[in-house]
DNA sequence: CTAGATAGTGACTGATTACTATCTTTCGAG
DNA sequence: CTCGAAAGATAGTAATCAGTCACTATCTAG
């Protein structure tokens, strides 16, 4: 059962993220604990505190890995596309795709939101909210700017409930304990969006 | 300090369920303990388990206090409304109101459905969410037979968008630390939804 | 006024937790 | 092959938490 232990820091530094985002997909954040993420990964839980100075690091870490993934997959889904209504819809459905990939990613990150203040993990998510926010205002703009939208759309709103969409798929997701289904739902849900941001023109069913 | 101890039981458990409300405003509801509702009472640690059998049933109280209370709200707000859309932007707007006198609500609500399976709290969240998405699709529908919905909308989705559109004020209010904006924002959020769901009918900026 | 019932106190317990020493094993450069 | 450094094991510690228990204060029915 001892295949390879004796790995570099970085390697189990990454391991650990790893553990810990798969963990969250089945057991809730908040009471996961130090000793149940050793434990998967085969070490014991002193361990991890050679790479880690504290519990919140490691939750950092993984906040951290989460926002440079989910960026990456989101922009590469948008480059290159021309039209921002189609960059929008590609950036919806990577973003879906990735959680599916991941189901604890949605449970880590509300996780750290609950705890209201100031950790720096929950400081790291709202940034990532901040950053996708603003990436989504850029392109709503744009559609904007090629008379896409509906006149008078309030452009804030309108990134708000993109994310909010997502989060709608997320809920129901955890209320039916079915993260994989996510993505068949996701069409629906995001033509449902863009039916309430675009301008009426040339609609059909 | 110590005004009016020995409350009745049943009051002493409303209390209880307050404070647990109250305290999920500014905590993270994980790491709550029964010592903390305790004292918030003005009470000893011992003394909750006189009127609950377990700090779960403390969760069980609050999350039904929690479903009568939203229920009856939205119930209300819809009563007598004739039109289906404007009962919908009516219960939408109840909901918002709900949330932003507790703002402990959403935060407890996702903690339950954070743990992933068996609790009998998260259980009642799961039911709670279930009824409010029957009571919406049925409204829905009723606005399909009126003719005011786009024709191929899906409203098991535009139900789940409902509620997610509720969702993505709540996540932006939780990252801006600002429960109370989210009443201001309501109305363009609903504004946003309806233009997803209803015919293109004569439709104005 | 009294007695039984109800509500609350204070002190305790066993389990769990993040974190830390001290010692041992493994790895890789020279 | 050797040796120092990196990584892990083992065995702790102090703190915290839900839940218990024996006792006390308070209320209320008769």
């Amino acid at each position: 059962m001892s295949q390879r232990q004796h790995l570099p820091a970085d390697e189990r530094r990454e391991r650990t993220v790893e553990a810990v985002i798969e963990l969250c997909g089945r057991e809730e954040p908040a009471t996961l604990t130090t000793g149940r993420i050793a434990r998967r990964m085969g070490v014991t839980q002193g361990a991890l505190f050679r790479h880690f100075a504290s519990k919140e690091a490691i939750w950092e870490a993984a906040v951290t890995w989460i926002a440079e993934r989910v960026m990456a997959r989101v922009a590469a889904a948008a480059e290159g596309v021309e039209d921002p209504l189609a960059a929008l819809e590609a950036m919806f459905l990577a973003h879906v795709a990735f959680i599916a990939e991941h189901p604890g990613v949605p449970r880590l990150l509300m996780g750290q939101l609950q705890h209201p203040r100031p950790t720096a993990a929950g400081r790291l998510v709202r940034e990532l909210l901040e950053r996708y926010r603003r990436r989504l205002l850029g392109l709503l703009e744009e559609a904007g700017r090629r008379g896409q939208l509906r006149a008078g759309l309030d452009l804030e709103a309108a990134a708000t409930q993109f994310i909010g969409c997502v989060q709608g798929l997320v809920l129901q997701s955890l209320i039916a304990d079915d993260v994989a289904g996510i993505v068949d739902r996701a069409p629906a849900a995001f033509e449902l969006y863009r039916h309430g941001i675009r301008a009426d023109a040339g609609g059909d069913a």
